[in-house]
DNA sequence: CTATTTAATGAGAATCGTTTGCAAATGCAT
DNA sequence: ATGCATTTGCAAACGATTCTCATTAAATAG
């Protein structure tokens, strides 16, 4: 249904894929989730479409989907596998460690200098895997100032 | 026996830990141990020495030495746990993808401009995971330039 | 040095997320 | 519609890690 489910089914479909009615489904599941959410969440997601529908075959359509490059898997901080469309822009990850959110973002300056350690032990970069885990800052409130 | 090691089981002993045969052991394999080894093989290095020694003591030892600080637990790339003895000096990690090799490095510029980005977001900086993942330079060797 | 107390061990079962084997169902080209 | 390779659902298998529990060993008191 949704404009950018649909280009990943044309992606299957191009990588001599068969476009099955569970893959349509988790395509559209994916797509939509700005939430990095782990498999059993897209089980559940799922499974609210189409009862019928196998956690093996969501397990392995996010395999193929990975592999096709359309998501994303993330394996933060020890814990269960976490998904995610891929999107054009690159980008890491910061962990609220209260709360659990994952937050994107993206520093070049970063970035050039990750390349820039590695040429210098004798290594081109060929990826990075950078998660920031941090406390929310209490906006101090403004303390009304003695004068 | 290890200068090191001593350290370890001394500080488990402030730790009100009790001091074991088995932990000995495994304390002079992970102090000894520079090359980041998973726990199955922490566990054949530590049998080699005492066979009698079960994985799930050499499970239970390294959750003790992790939680006392002595030693870090890294998952690199979905992979299996690794284990290194802990350090003075905090490091990174750059894999080299032809040979499964850990390097550590260390960048002050790039834990600086991590600070920074967590700020930028509203986030007090509490940790964070770096690796990189190259592949080794060939050193191009110098052709003989045709003048 | 031995007895007492209490924590640590070994062996294996249990758990968790993930993968796999296989018979039945389905997509797709004809 | 027909045939056939691909997918599916189910359940069993899996690998890493944790747990259970009876037994053993360390620290402590006597």
């Amino acid at each position: 249904m949704s404009d950018a489910a649909d280009a990943l089914i044309e992606h299957c479909r191009e990588a001599g894929q068969r476009i099955t009615g569970p893959r349509r489904i988790i395509a559209n599941v994916v797509v939509k989730s700005d939430d990095h959410p782990d498999v059993s969440e897209i089980y559940r997601r799922v499974t609210a479409i189409d009862p019928g529908i196998s956690l093996s075959t969501v397990y392995r359509t996010l395999k193929i989907f990975a592999a096709t490059g359309l998501v994303e898997r993330h394996s933060f901080a020890g814990g269960r596998v976490r998904i995610e469309p891929a999107s054009e822009v690159h980008h890491d990850h910061l962990i609220d460690i209260a709360s659990g959110a994952v937050i994107e973002f993206r520093s070049d300056e970063i970035e050039r200098l990750q390349a820039l350690v590695a040429r210098e032990l004798g290594f081109e970069l060929t990826g990075h895997r950078l998660v920031l885990y941090g406390r929310p800052l209490v906006r101090t409130l403004r303390r009304a100032r003695k004068p």
